[in-house]
RNA sequence: GGGCCCUUAGCUCAGUUGGCCAGAGCAGCGGACUUUUAAUCCGAAGGUCCUGGGUUCGAGUCCCAGAGGGCCCA
């Protein structure tokens, strides 16, 4: 045990704590009270409670307003011997209970039970206090749920940022912003699944458990299949399993789905993370952008109600056309030259070093390429920004151009920098498809472990035919962060990976 | 992988050139209080100063190693 902030640790102090928590809920059960009973006599919801009491108080008229009976968790206690003032919260609002000696009679004694972070029910009338606070005039209250441990400092919050993510249920508590952000998240999600939905996308899923996980230049997970006795692999992409579909007759279908990369945590890099991939036949790269332009409006104008979002200190703009820019002239843009005249991996190497950009272990030209891409012309690419027509050489998946036998119908959406999606015309020539995975399996032979390996079972599938077919990912991770302007990828995943303690 | 920084009470944080018993606020405990909003007032508690070594008469503080975390870079 190295680190106290171990959230099972318990000092002879925090054990005092549990302790009197633990006696009070004894006190209880002693007086025949269930400190955790099995159901509530909850009426309302209390933003709901809130909302009949606005709407009676704007009304004027002279009906009585309803007695409410709600809960939720002690997020203030303001004991003023007599009369006590108890700000409770659930998901929809926090409302004040005004309880009274002389309102509760007997089971004003049961305050002495409660503590903050417990869950308390209250029945009465609504009222506005002296100093305007709407509250429940108790005539009842209830224990629904007695919490053994303190909540968070009430005023500071939780700061604690390893505290934040370990333990993220008390963040929750906690940070209102922290909530917000996730809440967006899943309606971020929620939105894209809608736009999928009403162009006419069947939602599918696909296995995680894989032999060979492909469909992306990525280390994967290993685990073991114990009734097989046979190696698998974690899912690094979506994408073989849904062009599988595609050859069998689906002609537009979509997965959400959690893929699994074993790399690094960085702020933009999560081992975890969630992808949007869909697959529709009879389009190709083009009709894809068209696609994302309507995707990213529709959900950024949900969530935001703009195309327009803040991001750090500026603004991205979402309203479409995004920009479009072939690699060949992002390229000659920023670094100054065609990189169809470095051909070789030594020519390429040549390249990065003269615009001084650092050269990886064990890299052939495609890797090469990409860290020179990565370094002198994705940076620039703040507003969005299609980047066209990719070297083939890192595109095994994707069909080549008819201009340009070395490069394929590619694009990658890039925003604040970063890249959001991926898309191509999908290569559906499974000769050309098997050479393409034979080339991948000499690079990995090379000492390169993200090379692509030859799935066989998939290109048995193409062989059988795939209408051309237009791909699409997207990392919804990027997204949220994009949409909620979190500078980390880890405030918008719930629980995120963590090293154990 | 490289650099910088952080770790002190349940939570948020102080802690001087190394100095005697390590502090505050919140929460909790005891008490007062019938309209509070971070309630207020009085009182008493609460510590493996991340871990392990070392230097020193003396270490939260200095040195070494380790653990966990954060930020930046590749």
């Amino acid at each position: 045990m190295s680190n106290s902030k171990q959230p099972t640790s318990e000092t002879r102090y925090l054990r005092a704590i549990i302790g009197e928590r633990q006696a009070k809920a004894d006190t209880l059960r002693n007086s025949a009270i269930n400190p955790y009973p099995p159901r509530t006599g909850r009426s309302h919801a209390i933003g709901d409670a809130l909302q009949i009491f606005k709407s009676h108080e704007a009304s004027s008229t002279e009906t009585d307003v309803p007695n409410v009976t709600v809960g939720g968790r002690i997020v203030a206690l303001r004991n003023m011997g007599r009369i006590a003032f108890i700000d409770i919260q659930d998901d929809t609002g926090q409302i004040q209970v005004l309880a009274s000696k002389r309102a509760l009679g007997e089971s004003w004694r049961l305050l002495d039970a409660f503590d903050l972070g417990d869950f308390l029910e209250a029945s009465g009338a609504l009222i506005r206090s002296r100093r305007g606070e709407i509250s429940v005039q108790a005539d009842a209250v209830a224990m629904l749920s007695k919490a053994l441990r303190p909540p968070p400092e009430k005023y500071h919050g939780l700061q604690d940022v390893e505290t934040r993510y370990r333990q993220r249920y008390l963040d929750l508590i906690a940070n209102d912003e922290a909530k917000e952000i996730l809440r967006t998240r899943s309606k971020i999600v929620s939105a894209m699944r809608r736009f999928m939905d009403d162009r006419g996308f069947l939602e599918v899923e696909t296995p995680v458990l894989q032999s060979e996980a492909g469909g992306a230049a990525a280390r994967p997970f290993l685990t073991h299949f114990n009734a097989l006795d046979e190696p698998r692999q974690l899912r690094v992409a979506l994408e073989l399993h849904l062009k599988r579909l595609i050859v069998g007759g689906f002609d537009k279908v979509y997965e959400i789905g959690r893929l699994f990369r074993n790399e690094g945590i960085g702020n933009r890099w999560s081992p975890e993370f969630t992808m949007m991939e869909s697959y529709e036949a009879y389009t190709d790269y083009h009709g894809v952008a068209e696609m994302v332009e309507a995707a990213l409006s529709y959900i950024s104008t949900e969530i935001n109600g703009s195309t327009r979002v803040r991001w750090g200190d500026g603004e991205v703009d979402f309203t479409p056309p995004f920009a479009r820019v072939t690699m060949v002239d992002a390229v000659k843009q920023h670094v100054g030259v065609d990189f169809r005249d470095y051909p070789t991996t030594d020519e390429m190497e040549g390249l990065l070093r003269a615009n001084g950009v650092g050269i990886p272990p064990n890299a052939g030209w495609g890797k090469l390429f990409d860290e020179l891409v990565s370094e002198r012309v994705e940076p620039h690419l703040q507003q969005p920004t299609f980047l066209l027509d990719y070297p083939l050489a890192i595109s095994p998946l994707a069909k080549r151009t008819e201009y340009d036998d070395s490069l394929v119908e590619r694009f990658e959406l890039f925003v604040g920098g970063w890249e959001l999606a991926n898309a191509y015309t999908e290569l559906n020539d499974p000769v050309d498809q098997r050479q393409r995975f034979e080339d991948q399996l000499q690079l990995k032979a090379a000492g390169d472990d993200e090379a692509e390996l030859l799935d066989e079972d998939f290109i048995v599938a193409l062989e059988h035919g795939m209408p051309p077919t237009g791909g699409l990912g997207m990392g919804m991770d990027r997204l949220a962060m994009l949409l909620t302007n979190s500078q980390s990828i880890r405030d918008v995943i719930l629980f995120p990976q963590m090293r154990k303690l």
